[in-house]
Formats: C-alpha cells, structure tokens, sequence
DNA sequence: GTAGTTATACTAACATGTTAGTATTATCTA
DNA sequence: TAGATAATACTAACATGTTAGTATAACTAC
C-alpha cells in the first residue's frame, strides 16, 4: 500500500534531478505538507519523485544545512521542529544585514534605485488594501532583496534567506489578521521613508520596529501548536 | 603512477567518514595546497584517503556551499579562485554582525564575559610580542566568536565563518609583516575597551578600521599572484 | 599548415547493492 | 505483572556499477 504524499513532481522545477528533488522538498516542508517532527522517508520520497536515493540524499544533506531536516545517524531524518530561538535568530541576522546594508545605501543609493524601491511600496500598498496575502509577501521578499542587492553584494541575499526561512514557514501557521497587511506596508514605508533621508538611526529603529511586529505575532504559536516547536 | 596529494590522512580527524573527508579536502583547500583554479580529481582523493566516491562527493558538496569549490557540471570540480569581490563581502558581513552583537552586549555583558574577553586579549597581547602569527590567529579567531556566542545566538558564528572563509585563506598569502601583530592587537583592544564603555558608535568605528587593515593587506595581493584571482 | 571531424579519456550525475547501527517489538525470565 | 533480553524491521552511511556529457587529442581533408 503506498502512501500519497503531498508533494509537487519533479516537472514543476528546473535543474539537475538532485535540484528539482531538492525544491520539491523544500517546497513540501514549506508548506507544511511535510509537517514539522514527521519523519522523512528516502524510499517514500523516491517513489513519488520516481529518482533513486541518490539525488534524495543529496536534496536532503542540503536542507539539512538549511536547517529544514535534521539527521539522526543510523535512524531516520526528520523535518525541523520550529524553534523560537532560531526565529528570533533569523529575525536578528536580518536586521544586523540590512541595517549594514542601509547604512551604506544611505551614502549612495542611485535615483532608479529609489525609483524601484518606491514602486514596489505602491504594489505593496493596492496589494495590502485588498488583502492578497501571498502576493504582498512576495513583494515584501523582494524589497529585502532590493536593499541587499544595490550594495552590490551577492551573497548577502543567500545568507539571509538561511536565516529567514525559518521564520517564512513559521508565518504559514499565522491566520491572517485583519488590518496586519496594512500595518505591515505603513512600516515598511517608514523604512524606505528614512532611508530617503538618509537617516540611518531612523531606519534602524523602523527596522527594528517592523521584525519586532513580526515576532510578536509568531511568539503566541508555541502555545497554540506545541507539538510543532521543540521541548515540548 | 600515483600522485602524491598534500592532504592529511583521515585519522587526524572525527565524525563521518564524510565528515572527514571534508575536513580534509577543506584543511587542504585553506592551507593552499590545493591551489586555487587547481582541479579536484575525485578519484585521487579516494585513492589519497582510502575511501569511496560517496563521502569524497558528498564532501565536495559541502564545500561548494562554502564557496570553496565550483563544480562544473558532467566537466571536473575546481578550487575556487580568490575573489577580491567576496573577501570584501566577508568583511561587510563580519563587521554587519559583529556590530549588531556588540550593540546588544552593551546593555548585558557579564562580568565573566568582560574577564574572558580581557583574558584574551592579554593573550594576545604576549603572542604578537613573541611574533606567534599562528597562535594569534587563532586567539584573534576565538575572539570574534566569543563577541557573537555571548548574545546567545547559535548560529552567527557559522554564519560569518562561510563569508570569513575566504579571507582565512588569503591570509595564508601574507607575509609577516614586521610590527602587524601588535597593531592588530591594539586594534582589538580599542574594540573591547569601547564595548566596556558601551559605546556602541566608537566600537562601530574601531572595528570599520580593524577590518578595513585586512583589506588594505588583502588588496595588493591580486596584483602579487593574479593567476590565483579570478579575470585574469 | 589549418579547419573541421572523429575518437578517446576524462568527468559529474545517477542507480543500486551492501553494511552497520538504532529503535521497536516480541519473547523469555523472575 | 515487570524487567531484562533477543529478534526483527527499519534507517543512514558507504561502496560500486552505469550513463551521459565535455574537453582534449588524434586524425582527416583541403
């Protein structure tokens, strides 16, 4: 009897076999379709997927590193289960880097650069007025990236996104709380309003205001979901 | 006919056997003696190590998280190329974190933190008099990793050692400069005594021009080995 | 000699067989 | 019944065989 497990096929991802195998995991884990202390078994995934163990081993040594999955030696690999710690981490990390990153901004942002900073707060704000929660999120990444990228450092964005994906599948238990869009898009803009000013004091303290928001929301999970957090 | 590597047998470390081989490979990769542009064979590894291709692959995959090696696919496995571009990256991302940690002890370091700091630097203090660069290297090392584990944050010290791993190695291309050690040790005492004034501005500052030191050295090496960078 | 072609020797990527360690269950003992 | 012990069924880790793509060298045609 084989069980069905919820995971997109390989046909949806590009790259390698191990690259593919590796997004539909991920993707999974994300999602919280593969949910968070469940363990993970290599010859259920090669059965969906329809790869050997081989790229399933590889996609799982890298989400390891990412802190998705955690091996056991000689016993099994399971998804991570959330840790409040590691989201107060990842939420630390990001503003040590961005606000690193606005402090050299503030000194050289180009004008299209503002130009791109500040059309993406106009799609932010008709997004977060009606209410498209994947949408604004997805605009929300790409304006973190934004401020990365025009330092023109590249790897700032992969050292972050490390961090913060702990925090991203976290936010999938969130219900989605009315006017929270809204408040969400109001800091933000105070960000990219100070940093327009070039006030990088300003834009620390906004930035900190806004990811403490953020954890603020996610503290009361735990309670809610014990079973999905470690120590419990 | 064998050719003989210069890569420590597995017996020097622990873990896995891919751990090892890791570990291995990645001592080599740092100490040049694997030089950078140099191909990887993987069969010279097993036959070096006396293991099979699965950890020696597995441990090529890690180091290519790391940045260390770049595999080009169905071709061969290289060691990176110093990249200019990526050390400077490292130091952003190194000064970016450590700053943010330094801002949050400044309102709760401990007495034992202050003395286990002061102890290293006392160290310090006496192996750049007797000229002990790999010595203080390493207390240098610990250091930097007591300022991010005193916040109680976990993984900031393996996140800033992936960006700080490719200026450990270019560092191997310095030569003892006469005089670099004490400087270095009086730049990190003026990083220290402003964290024990809780000066968070000053601390900022010293530690811009600590690491701005290394790049200053790190610079003219591209044009001294320009076969070890990459573009040439 | 040079441009174009083919053949060879290499590689990463992938598939699959083997080994050894761990947890769970069933069995045995007191 | 409770506790120790042995058998079983799982797993990751490791070894090795196979496939397909790439670069280089050898070879041809002009």
């Amino acid at each position: 009897m084989t069980l069905k497990l919820k995971i997109r096929t390989l046909d949806n991802f590009q790259g390698s076999l191990t690259d593919r195998t590796f997004l539909a995991i991920r993707e999974a884990i994300m999602e919280l379709n593969f949910l968070p202390g469940e363990i993970i078994r290599k010859h259920d995934i090669c059965n969906a997927l329809g790869v050997s163990r081989s790229p399933v081993s590889e996609a799982l040594a890298k989400l390891r590193n990412e802190g998705l999955v955690e091996v056991v030696p000689q016993s099994g690999t399971f998804v991570s289960r959330f840790s409040l710690q590691d989201i107060k981490e990842g939420a630390f990390l990001r503003e040590a880097i961005e606000l690193a990153c606005i402090e050299i901004l503030a000194s050289n942002i180009s004008e299209q650069q503002l130009i791109d900073l500040n059309r993406n707060l106009k799609l932010q704000k008709v997004l977060a007025e009606t209410d498209d929660y994947q949408g604004f999120y997805q605009l929300d990444a790409e304006m973190h990236g934004m401020i990365m990228d025009f330092t023109g450092y590249k790897n700032l964005a992969k050292v972050t996104k490390t961090g913060w994906v702990q925090v991203d599948r976290a936010r999938q238990l969130l219900l989605p709380v009315d006017g929270r869009l809204k408040k969400a898009f109001q800091e933000h803009r105070a960000v990219i309003k100070a940093l327009e000013k070039k006030d990088v004091a300003l834009a620390r303290e906004k930035m900190r205001t806004h990811l403490n928001q953020l954890i603020l929301l996610l503290t009361p999970l735990e309670k809610k979901h014990p079973h999905l957090f470690e120590n419990s």
